[in-house]
DNA sequence: TAGAGGATTGAT
DNA sequence: TCAATCCTCTAC
């Protein structure tokens, strides 16, 4: 039986073990009526205490607001001006850290995301401007909560082996400098949707 | 209030 | 390799 996740998933401490955890979940929209899904295959973590977060030291802004809040709400904002990215909020109030999801494979709705995306390549969801267009995620959802009706997160009960994770450094946060190195993305070993550098 | 730059993508 | 594109944050 699907087993929609609770809060509590998102509540906890480890920002690294719930993106680590996040792969292989799956990812429900149902937006203007149209529901799709896919498998998530791909995170990354941020924590105020690295640079490359938007929350780092704290730093509390109109933008960053919503990761201070408690986990399990999404945090969408605009990248370059042209790609929204989808993040979950994690951990307690006031501990700002989230995951961003850089990639889900398409399980439902494979005609409603090709229509968003307007193409007919098949690589629809394998980046995080991508699957957020192909979902129908915005910034209208920006603090929604992820266990009501119109997005949720399921554990279809597959266990993903140690051997088909993937972890290593985060794409695009250069500007952080040495906390770029750190090794905070994770990825399913050999999956096509994975995104490229 | 102006200026710089970005957790990306797709075309050249 | 580079442009698109606009919002956010910082400094003045």
């Amino acid at each position: 039986m699907p087993n929609k996740l609770t809060q509590n998933f998102y509540c906890r401490h480890d920002v690294n073990l719930i993106a680590r955890e996040l792969l292989g979940k799956i990812i429900y929209t149902n937006i203007g009526g149209e529901l799709t899904a896919g498998k998530i295959i791909e995170t990354e973590a941020y924590s105020y205490s690295e640079k490359a977060c938007h929350a780092y030291s704290h730093r509390h802004t109109t933008r960053t607001s919503i990761m201070f809040g408690a986990g399990g709400h999404a945090y969408v904002y605009l990248c370059y001006g042209i790609h929204e990215l989808f993040n979950i909020v994690t951990n307690h109030q006031d501990t700002p850290e989230a995951v961003l999801i850089r990639a889900v494979e398409p399980v439902e709705g494979w005609e409603h995301m090709r229509k968003r995306r307007g193409t007919s390549d098949l690589m629809l969801t394998s980046g995080p401007g991508k699957l957020t267009q192909a979902l129908g995620i915005d910034r209208n959802l920006n603090g929604i909560n992820l266990w009501g009706d119109k997005i949720w997160l399921e554990d279809n009960g597959n266990q993903l082996k140690a051997e088909d994770v993937v972890q290593t450094t985060r794409i695009g946060v250069d500007y952080a400098k040495e906390d770029a190195l750190l090794p905070w993305r994770y990825y399913v070993k050999g999956n096509p949707f994975v995104s490229k550098k």
